[in-house]
RNA sequence: GCCGGCAUGUCGGAAUGGCAGACGAGGCAGACUCAAAAUCUGUUGUGGGCAACCACGUGUGGGUUCAAGUCCCACUGCCGGCACCA
């Protein structure tokens, strides 16, 4: 009689095992596969069931790919720097360095449950100087690349965290981190150019393997548009004015013009009798915060008082100035043609602007138009030499006319806009610039680097928009390593994902202090092939990783462009009706105790059997006990065949094959918690089958079963393997291949409906022809077919249906 | 408002256009036990019938097809992204 599975004894066994003899060996030969996960942030929360799932799906895949023969690189390290690892040490009054330290400790034993094959001789940490050296040194590229630039204008900026924020940091106007609303503060930034790789970082999109819906935000985030930059002369001065518009074609249609409050004619446009009025709308506008101009669906404006002139026809059209026209899009200003833009129909309704119609909808002028006509279809008309043309046709052929007829130009923008990259915040690395009264901005030199970040007792944000770091004077006060002479740092931090912008590239040559990661190295072992994390990063880390990732490609540090080849995004694990776990709402599910008493590698398998990979999913403890009662059966049944040594029968060859050919497609499907009910599946046809011989079945049969169930049950698997009398690993044996032929049958079950009812199922020889299985068919029916015949179908080894009426 | 995605028993979910509800959880009944746990067996969409069986059933309404959860059209609800980007 078998022994109980015993999950303790087994998992304690192969930890040390495994230990002292790591299963994932690079020979130098094997290619490689580099299957990542999105390193964590050592909070001091620890972890919980749902940051399991990712580390599983992605440990999975990995074993998978090893047992298919390949050297799998699979690191793990830590994103350390930032807010949330500052905002928990202020909380503790623990300086970030030790709580840091402290929190990376408990999480990575805590990881270590999961049994997860890191390679940890790979580890990363961004806040180890071995590696921000390399964070600053990037940097100092871009600055001497001209992609690094400071400038003052107003910025995103968190009261609460009380510090700058990139545009994509910023959520429906609040902070991505802690949910303060944004307001605007006038600061001195240091900007990342990434909107001069937008058209890469857009294009380059078709030849990743990600998710459409990731691929379908990075696009919108980068939104391009084509159309025209229109130059508008404003009348009785020698000024134009350029308006931004994807509409060319409804030129004619322009009956006003709107500056955003910020533009820089806005305050010399008004006259005597408008200049109060003009002057507190700019005014109010630049008190108004984000979050309110964003929720002001109202439309605001104020007439100048001046006039522009439509270059096209001659007509003078007010200007006027609205904050609903964005300052930093486009030329900040627009023309405005109420017929055809809702914004813009709005606008003229409320101040009673007038609304000419340029395109003919459905062939013929709107009476009394009650909203905008926006569609880009239809005749023109009251529009001089266009009239008749197809308005969609117009739309892009009008950028190149204007051009031509030198009243603008044919032009393409973007909503993506620099990445504001300094942080007025302590625990970041500091950005390696000195500024030099003669030299200006001068980077610190490349031997200087890291530019260690200085002790110091109070790190807690000021608030004034300075870094800490500008309150140490003997780290401040510096010399010019141009000229020499007295000269300041740089106070400002970077944000948190400089360092996870490129991680992944320095796993694979950790230790190197020549450069960010050997060019041998990288072409060997980079890109990663399979990134495995959840989708909150979409615009954010996936999409500063790519422009990364294309920077060092140029200048010649990897020859690649595109950082992660496929991508998959792994849905969250909630608590009871969908509610992220969370300390403060009480539904955090601890992995401890459920390994404790279930064992690693029944957890490993709930992760995977709660719910399809890539969607949310609600945890409930009570399911875990399904895989845990799998695993013992398959035990049992392990143990006795191997014990046994029965002969196989050729049911027990067909269901082996079987069931290697279908958790093989499910896996590849990456349909995961659909491998895990196949388990059970043909497990409980194996143990059906082994009633016949003893509770056993062959051996070969356990061997493959063995195999597949190992990336999933690394443990529990190897004990098997061991007591079928192997001495290696399992994981290094092959993945098995199902035989075509082994898995055939001589007779199949055949559903027979009548009109597509099926009324009885009967056994036909599998090489059955048509009217062979359509007798079969219509003699099972027997008295049930009582119309008249119309139509017979059989389709091979699926269905028979006669049609009668 | 715009753009995506989803909708199946009590619950999680399964189903290359071919027997809807696989596999689990939970429930019910039984075996073992002094008893309980564990384990095992049976049962478990709804309605009707003693039964064999019959009818209905994948958010709603239409359509295509011999056959629709699956494809097409319209609608409703929920979730996610973007949100005055001209």
């Amino acid at each position: 009689m078998a022994a109980p599975y015993n999950h303790r004894a087994i998992e304690a066994k192969w930890r040390t095992k495994w230990a002292q003899k790591p299963v994932n060996v690079n020979d130098g030969k094997k290619p490689k596969y580099y299957c990542l996960d999105m390193f964590p942030y050592p909070s001091g929360n620890g972890l919980h069931v749902g940051h399991w799932r990712g580390y599983v799906i992605s440990d999975v895949w990995s074993r998978y790919k090893m047992l298919q023969g390949y050297y799998l690189i699979h690191p793990m390290g830590w994103d350390a720097f930032g807010l949330p690892a500052e905002n928990y040490a202020i909380k503790k009054g623990i300086h970030p360095a030790i709580s840091t330290a402290e929190n990376v400790k408990n999480i990575k034993s805590q990881i270590n449950d999961i049994a997860a094959i890191y390679d940890w001789d790979m580890e990363v940490n961004t806040t180890d100087p071995g590696f921000y050296k390399w964070t600053q040194w990037i940097f100092v590229q871009m600055f001497k690349n001209g992609l690094a630039y400071e400038k003052e204008f107003p910025i995103n900026w968190c009261p609460s965290c009380k510090t700058g924020l990139a545009n994509e940091e910023v959520v429906n106007g609040v902070c991505e981190r802690c949910g303060s609303p944004v307001t605007k503060k006038n600061l001195r930034q240091w900007m990342l150019r990434i909107t001069k790789y937008a058209d890469r970082l857009l294009n380059d999109l078709d030849k990743l393997d990600w998710p459409e819906k990731v691929k379908k935000m990075q696009t919108d985030w980068i939104g391009k548009s084509y159309g025209a930059e229109v130059e508008f002369p404003v009348a009785g001065r020698d000024e134009k004015i350029t308006v931004y518009t994807t509409r060319p074609d409804t030129l004619y249609g322009a009956t006003f013009m709107v500056l955003s409050p910020e533009h820089e004619l806005a305050a010399s446009l008004a006259t005597d009798e408008t200049r109060a009025d003009v002057e507190k709308y700019i005014f109010d506008a630049s008190m108004k915060s984000n979050v309110d101009r964003m929720q002001d669906k109202v439309k605001t404006g104020v007439f100048t008082g001046s006039y522009a002139v439509n270059p096209l026809n001659g007509e003078k059209i007010p200007i006027w100035l609205a904050d609903y026209v964005l300052a930093d899009y486009g030329t900040g200003a627009i023309m405005c043609v109420p017929a055809h833009d809702d914004r813009d129909f709005e606008f003229a309704k409320k101040f009673g602007l007038p609304i000419i119609q340029v395109i003919a909808k459905d062939g013929k002028e709107i009476e009394n138009m009650t909203e905008a006509y926006t569609d880009a279809s239809g005749v023109m008309i009251n529009s001089g030499d266009w009239n008749g043309m197809e308005s969609a046709v117009l739309k892009k052929e009008a950028p190149a006319m204007i051009e031509k007829m030198g009243y603008g130009r044919k032009t393409v923008n973007f909503k993506l806009r620099d990445w504001v990259f300094s942080r007025q915040r302590y625990w970041g690395e500091p950005i390696p610039i000195i500024h030099c009264p003669k030299c200006g901005n001068v980077p610190v030199p490349e031997d200087q680097l890291p530019l260690t970040l200085p002790e110091v007792e109070s790190y807690q944000p000021t608030g004034t928009g300075e870094s800490p770091l500008a309150a140490i004077d003997e780290w401040v006060n510096t010399t010019c390593p141009c000229c020499g002479s007295p000269a300041k740092r740089e106070t400002n931090t970077m944000p948190q994902w400089a360092g996870s912008s490129w991680y992944f590239l320095r796993y694979v040559d950790n230790k190197n202090d020549q450069a960010l990661v050997s060019r041998e190295k990288a072409d060997k072992y980079l890109p990663v092939d399979m990134y495995i994390g959840g989708v909150e990063h979409a615009v954010l880390h996936l999409l500063y990783s790519r422009f990364y990732t294309k920077f060092l490609c140029d200048i010649g540090v990897i020859d690649f462009d595109e950082p992660f080849t496929k991508l998959f995004n792994q849905g969250m694990i909630t608590g009871k009706n969908g509610i992220k776990m969370s300390k403060s709402k009480g539904n955090v599910v601890s992995p401890d105790d459920l390994v404790r008493d279930y064992g690693c590698d029944s957890l490993r398998m709930y992760e995977l059997f709660v719910g399809p990979p890539e969607l949310d999913a609600e945890w409930d403890d009570r399911g875990i006990d399904g895989v845990s009662r799998f695993l013992k059966r398959f035990w049992t049944l392990a143990v006795n065949s191997a014990e046994k040594d029965v002969q196989a029968t050729d049911e027990m060859i067909r269901v082996r094959h079987r069931m290697i050919a279908e958790i093989t497609r499910r896996l590849e499907a990456f349909s995961l918690n659909t491998v895990i009910s196949g388990f059970m599946e043909f497990t409980n046809k194996l143990i059906d089958l082994s009633k016949g011989s003893d509770g056993a079945v062959d051996r070969e049969t356990i061997k493959e079963a063995t195999l597949l169930l190992a990336p999933f049950a690394p443990h529990i698997a190897e004990e098997i393997w061991e007591l079928l009398g192997n001495t290696d690993s399992v994981f290094h044996a092959s993945w098995p291949v199902a035989d075509e032929e082994a898995m055939k049958e001589d007779e199949i079950e055949v559903p027979v409906q009548i009109n597509g009812k099926t009324r009885v199922v009967i056994r036909i020889p599998a090489q059955a022809s048509k009217e062979e299985a359509i007798a079969l068919g219509k003699a099972a029916l027997a008295g049930k077919l009582t119309g008249t015949i119309v139509k017979e179908i059989y389709v091979m080894k699926k269905i028979i249906n006669i049609v009668q009426k």
